[in-house]
DNA sequence: ATTTAAATTTAGACAAAACTAAAAATTTGT
DNA sequence: ACAAATTTTTAGTTTTGTCTAAATTTAAAT
């Protein structure tokens, strides 16, 4: 496995969102910031290997052994993402560069005893599940902030867009994964929300909310 | 810079034992185990960008940035090797294939984080110098076991040879860095020696004792 | 001082992964 | 249903790093 054809499988396996859907060349190429003649090249040859299946313009999706490669790749990224943090002191927005780089180390021991040294993480610094040795993982029952009513209350428990750009927004709003947050209107003309953060009184735009994942405490 | 090139560098530093020597095609195609064709192509390459010194036919040496860069992932690597070995538990011979792939990470505060979080260590797990941010590192007064005399005594400081035959030998025979090693006995005929170690005897082969390195503490 | 041997370089080819431009298939809009 | 727009694939090229085989330069030996 080249590291090229890595970063393919775990593409096709974000589009899908972990599921076997059909993913478009197209959908690939933007992903990938590449062209769509380059992904049916690279596509023919996953193919051949028997990690995608494949009909020509009918899509791709992932085989039983090209999911399972795709979520060691997710795996191996999302734990070092932990390990940046918690043991190298980044913040949550520097890590994504460098984990896609770690991602690619080959060596099953050195992932395993990562995963040991981190006390077995469950969940990256952005609130994604990391998935075990054997591909497993448990998906939290969140909801996108945007979808509560007023008076809903929830739990800060991850972030959809992980853009460098936004999680320093959060950070600089003092809005960290663990708070609590509570809705305490909703304004119908531009779709923002006020919230309820830490005593502290926010309002933030739809956008905003619709990147910030929260578990009802109701 | 892609791996290739790295790769190119370390081999050369390591050839000419980290001086400005002049180094053959054919030394790097060994040590690199490829093609003397293929190294002439790359040193072309290398020579473009001021990282080498080239005269056709007449061998290479890094320049002053080419040697920076390379000392840049020779501190990389051992740095890795000390992580892997104090961190997740390797054994010695097991970090050499792991920290080859690790050495090409692109990240500089990974690496300066990775140094604080190891206690900026001054010598990798085979006793190794680890240059510092800016390409320092001592040379330790040190000896190779077999040029020692009947009587003399040194403390292990290193080995030459890091294969894992080599150092799973030493486990084996539980002689490590920082061992106090005397020579009891020298056999002229094979050139083997005799050690105590911890109060232990030993018989060693020539072979052995040209690979450790010790240091004198008569 | 030639001749022979060894080391090094050149020339030409190949595989991987990307690209551009053009062709083909599919989907969409009326 | 059929033309237009979009998506996808093909064909041919480029770059990087490697290779083989042949040519050239340097070093060694008689």
């Amino acid at each position: 496995m080249t590291h090229s054809e890595e970063n393919y499988l775990k593409a096709i396996f974000h589009i899908g969102k972990g599921g076997v859907n059909e993913i478009s060349t197209n959908a690939i190429a933007e992903q990938m910031d590449t062209k769509p003649s380059s992904v049916t090249d690279m596509i023919k040859k996953l193919s051949e290997k028997k990690l995608v299946h494949y009909k020509k313009y009918k899509g791709v999706s992932l085989t039983v052994s090209g999911r399972s490669l795709a979520l060691s790749i997710v795996r191996k990224h999302r734990l070092w993402e932990v390990f940046l943090v918690e043991k190298l002191d980044f913040s949550w927005d520097e890590v994504h560069m460098v984990a896609e780089q770690l991602e690619h180390i080959k060596s099953e021991k050195l992932i395993d005893r990562l995963d040991k040294l981190l006390g077995f993480p469950k969940y990256d610094p952005h609130g994604d599940p990391i998935p075990d040795k054997d591909g497993n993982f448990k998906v939290m029952d969140k909801k996108l902030l945007n979808e509560l009513a007023v008076n809903d209350k929830g739990i800060c428990v991850g972030v959809k867009d992980s853009s460098s750009q936004f999680l320093k927004f959060l950070d600089k709003n003092n809005i960290a994964l663990g708070h609590l947050i509570e809705v305490t209107d909703k304004e119908d003309f531009d779709g923002s929300f006020q919230l309820k953060i830490n005593g502290n009184s926010f309002n933030v735009s739809s956008q905003i909310a619709s990147n910030l994942f929260v578990q009802l405490t109701n």
